[in-house]
RNA sequence: AGCAGGGUAGCGCAAUGGUAGCGCACCAGGCCGUUAACCUGGGGGUUGCGGGUUCGAGUCCCGCCCCUGCUGCCA
């Protein structure tokens, strides 16, 4: 039998005869002629049938292929311009066909459907060629987030996901029964991490978070998977510069491995091609400044009301969409109102009411991607914290104890995978950047 | 949680209070280069659930359930 090859690499076998294996993804009979188009995993080809080419049996098995059957062809791979696929310009002249297995009607067709029927059918939809690519890019961005970090001296120290108190007071947290003792579903690595960097410097924490909000946006989910570095010896600035090297590496390699991926989720690459360091970097100040002149110019009532905000109020999705709409690239904001923001972050020299923090806003109205801080490192004020917030105490005993063993100034940040998916390949809703997205209403299948 | 829109064939949609229809998918047939092919024919319905108004309700009224979009919260 010929050898088997991946769709991927059909440019290297051009006029020789191989094997491919797959399922059906369409077919457009044409009597004598039949064109399937098959996946295999790696992409997308189209197979040519010629009833005066093949036997007899070969082409009306051809002919009974339904969508999603699963196929092992044989035959020559030929460049051919008129090919669709992905990659295009291939196609491969069938000799011999035997066909695994006969599909069962399949639900999802290539015309439209709606979005409650697609995510019933997730366990099927992700078979879909814009699934498909953006869980490829998925894939490599997160081989990005690893191999820039592992190449640059972070060291991987992996933070619990059930523990025994909030990580942030704020947000709402799943609880699960430990024994019999109140636990919860972990919505961030960070206060674990900042253990680990007076161990090895620089770590970070990678896996899914949970945060039970009841929150109903295109850009949230109940779990969602986060990167978390934290660094010893760095201050606000640094992290900055940290930030930045980081998406940047980020977004060129998806631009490298995923260009196939990216121009069928007919994607703007220029876009992505100017994002390389330095970002803007604006304080909150300033943000709200620049606000109240959008807000100034606009005639539309509805975004004047939307966009007012007082000076101590976090941004809301307009304020991030209205700013990020000015700059071509990711834009730091810096310095949020400490009242704004989590019990942990370092406040600013002389101006105790903002604090040492920073985000990161994705630009095409994409929004926060990132949210980060310099920690506070003086145990007193660490305490003072924690009693302002009425968290309590003990739970964070050990936590307090950093403080108080060689404390250092340290920064860290996380960065969402789903929302820097969802940025990157241009998918407006955040649930198509997870294999099995969980949210409000929705934990099948 | 708030505001807005929606639920009719497997899917996407239509239908002044008066015989529930169209496209896709599916089945049968035709077609030698299709790009979500096309042509001819065919089967397929408890109109989200419960009550009410009416000679008559997919359509009007009340209650409930579910979905979508936006906002708040955040990554």
């Amino acid at each position: 039998m010929a050898d088997v090859i991946r769709i991927e690499e059909v440019s290297a076998h051009v006029g020789e005869t191989v094997a491919i294996k797959g399922w059906l993804y369409l077919k457009t009979g044409k009597g004598k002629l039949q064109f399937l188009r098959v996946r295999d995993g790696t992409g997308i080809i189209q197979a040519v049938v010629f009833k005066k080419d093949v036997p007899a049996e070969v082409f009306e098995a051809a002919r009974r292929l339904s969508q999603e059957s699963s196929l092992v062809m044989t035959g020559t791979i030929r460049a051919d311009p008129r090919a669709p696929g992905i990659p295009g310009g291939y196609e491969l002249g069938v000799d011999d066909l035997q066909i695994v297995q006969v599909a069962d009607e399949y639900p999802i067709t290539p015309k439209e459907h709606g979005v409650e029927f697609l995510q019933d059918h997730r366990h099927l939809w992700i078979r879909s060629s814009r699934q498909w690519a953006i869980l490829r890019v998925r894939a490599t961005v997160i081989m990005a987030i690893r191999d820039w970090l592992d190449s640059n001296g972070y060291v991987n120290v992996d933070t619990p996901i059930l523990t025994p108190a909030a990580g942030e007071g704020t947000t709402t947290l799943f609880e699960v029964d430990y024994f019999g003792q109140p636990t919860y579903l972990a919505q961030t690595g960070q206060l674990y991490n900042e253990a680990d960097i007076y161990s090895f410097g620089k770590v970070y924490c990678f896996g899914p978070t949970f945060r039970a909000e009841k929150s109903k946006t295109r850009r949230h989910l109940t779990e969602f998977w986060m990167v978390e570095p934290e660094v010893a010896f760095c201050d606000l600035d640094d992290l900055m510069g940290i930030e930045e090297e980081f998406v940047s590496h980020i977004v060129r390699r998806t631009l490298e491995e995923r260009g196939p991926e990216l121009g069928l989720l007919e994607r703007d690459t220029s876009a992505l091609e100017r994002v390389e360091p330095p970002f803007p970097r604006i304080s909150y100040d300033e943000a709200l400044e620049k606000l109240a002149a959008i807000r100034a110019e606009t005639q539309d009532p509805v975004l004047k009301e939307a966009l007012a905000l007082e000076w101590g109020s976090d941004f809301g999705s307009p304020h991030e969409t209205a700013l990020t709409k000015l700059y071509d690239k990711p834009v730091f904001v810096y310095g949020y109102p400490t009242a704004c923001k989590a019990f942990y972050m370092e406040p600013w020299p002389g101006r105790p009411e903002v604090s040492k923090s920073v985000d990161l806003l994705a630009p095409e109205g994409f929004g926060e991607i990132i949210g980060g801080s310099e920690r506070i490192s003086d145990p007193a004020l660490l305490e003072q914290r924690i009693r302002e917030h009425d968290l309590p105490p003990e739970a964070f005993t050990w936590y307090v104890d950093l403080r108080k063993f060689g404390s250092v100034p340290h920064s860290g940040f996380g960065l969402g995978v789903e929302r820097t998916v969802a940025w990157i390949t241009g998918t407006r809703h955040i649930r198509e950047t997870s294999p099995y997205p969980r949210m409000l209403n929705r934990i099948y299948p």
